[in-house]
DNA sequence: CTGAAAGCGCTTACAG
DNA sequence: CTGAAAGCGCTTACAG
């Protein structure tokens, strides 16, 4: 059996007061009692049990981590991310997939609830404001990642979709592109309806109007993308740049303008969203509008983490800025 | 404050015990009894408190999976896979990317340990051996995953990597290719220097002897496989196939021959190992072995979860087959 | 078929 | 500076 808090007091002829407060750097003991007991905590191998702590009234320090899926290499660099930050503050984190299914959303809800987890961070689909609504209530700390939701009283940290839309839009106009397509999300996803918006507005500013047929809505997968892109592509009149609201449609349009002979950058360019590993693993890699993925992650954990200690502070939702990186799937337009 | 097992004994008219028993379907309870309290749980949203029922005596229901990497999208597609598998059984998992750091793998363990997981899935390096044996003595149940280790008496699931090294030297063979090179992993690696080995046999079983010059150990990143295929393409006999020893080298290697002007596959045929998404998304796509993810993951769970109800079941150790995908990088050898 | 009671391994006022 | 005691929310023999 593992040594319980017990069985070093025993040892050391103390109660196990005595040494839950050396456990916990609580109260005043005598530094040779201290020293004595951690001797006799290694020499047993003891370990606290988590489980009896969080129940005496301590936190569970878990973290429950809702994406859509961690398969995708945008959540899984955002798990890494939160995982080293939560590891960092002596949290352990549980990967929920929803798949978006308000469904399974609201079995891990429960679930995490039952945990007791000290916090919730979500990266999953907001449609879900009124399953979100049971963790506040049950006064779990949350924040949400990636995106936000203004009907939520929520901590959220997310890049600056309008401004990353508009970065794109200025780079194409630049390079001289007048013929632009998009290929977005499901509207009813904000963070890129944000994007689509910043596009347009700048095309605008520039004089450019976009036919509302330049704009299509796509699942998140790199086949629709690529149903998608080749259907624009098809065109009397194609565009010569498309941009992309996220890496996995990139990689689409990729496709769909190789199968089509179009030549990427030169006949068509490329603009993506994300920075993925697989914006730079593509031939060629892809210009994109890059999150600050890592900084996100850390920053969530940090919200929900403070939200704990809060003495109800406010909501707090940062905006972090996007960035161009300009890798090869953009250039000029074909003359 | 959250309903407890004792508001809705005391709503029902009943004792503790009773409810207890109709939430865990133990002792017989009257037909109407049970309903009833049922109805109160539902009306008091009442979740049994999951800390208080480990405490108790029953499970945690939480296992950990450790893997070097979350980010890295072969270990993002083995964690969906083993999450959605554990979620199916009831249990939860909490990711722990050690990076294949000694040091992160001890307070991980450690980590597990004191949170009392029922049982931890081990896709990290295996020269831990010793690090694992406190996790085993402990009767945590474990099982590895993508890789097996001979001095440990756990259960393991793994792809046949011998047969798939023999597969992917088969398949350039075949198309006639004699000039062969294989990027492969750290020697220690035993998953790798398996696959290697397969893949020189078969080369052998052929009347082929690569000189020890054809294969370069790599780290595991891009960058690594990158550079060893470009120094190994720049050969005045350059060979005409590469094997990589799994998906991001093969993306070095792909890089490096576009960078030196090589064709693939027209003049550098390139077969890969595993099959993660980055397989399917790069140009050509990559003819590769690969590994039942997806599979492995289920197994896995079962695995630790059967260990679990276990009457000291002995160690299960399972093997899959590999399979070969002919996508687009690999033809016929240059004349 | 149901309940009283002990116990899981801790933490935390409180008293001294 | 240290300890006795209550309590966290459950489960599980055991008794009836």
């Amino acid at each position: 059996m593992r040594a319980t808090i017990y069985d070093v007091a025993r040892e050391a002829g103390v109660s196990i007061a005595t040494v839950s407060h050396v456990i916990n750097g609580k109260g005043k003991i005598s530094r040779e009692r201290r020293e004595e007991i951690l001797d006799i905590m290694k020499r047993l191998n003891y370990r606290p049990n988590a489980i009896a702590s969080a129940l005496a009234g301590k936190r569970t320090f878990t973290l429950g981590l809702l994406v859509p899926d961690i398969s995708n290499p945008f959540f899984a660099e955002i798990a890494r991310s939160v995982e080293d930050q939560g590891h960092q503050l002596g949290y352990s984190v549980i990967i929920c997939s929803t798949d978006n299914q308000e469904e399974k959303v609201k079995r891990y809800v429960n679930l995490l609830r039952q945990k007791q987890v000290d916090g919730v961070i979500i990266g999953t689909g907001i449609s879900h404001g009124e399953l979100l609504k049971p963790l506040q209530e049950h006064s779990l700390a949350i924040a949400l990642i990636a995106r936000d939701n203004p009907a939520l009283d929520a901590s959220s940290v997310r890049v600056h979709d309008l401004e990353g839309g508009r970065l794109a839009a200025e780079h194409l106009l630049h390079l001289g592109h007048r013929r632009l397509a998009v290929l977005a999300e499901n509207e009813r996803v904000t963070s890129s309806s944000d994007r689509v918006r910043g596009f347009v507005e700048a095309a605008a500013s520039h004089g450019l109007v976009l036919p509302p047929g330049c704009i299509a809505a796509c699942d998140h997968k790199i086949e629709d993308g690529y149903r998608r892109a080749k259907a624009m592509l098809e065109l009397a009149v194609r565009p010569t740049a498309l941009f992309c609201c996220n890496d996995l449609l990139a990689i689409g349009a990729l496709r769909a303008a190789r199968e089509l002979g179009l030549r990427v950058p030169e006949e068509c360019s490329v603009v993506s969203f994300d920075d993925t590993i697989l914006a730079s693993v593509t031939d060629p890699p892809l210009t994109v509008i890059a999150q600050p993925i890592e900084q996100m992650g850390r920053m969530a954990v940090d919200l929900v983490v403070r939200g704990l200690s809060g003495k109800g502070d406010p909501a707090r939702r940062i905006v972090l800025p996007p960035e161009l990186i300009v890798r090869q799937s953009t250039a000029l337009p074909p003359a």
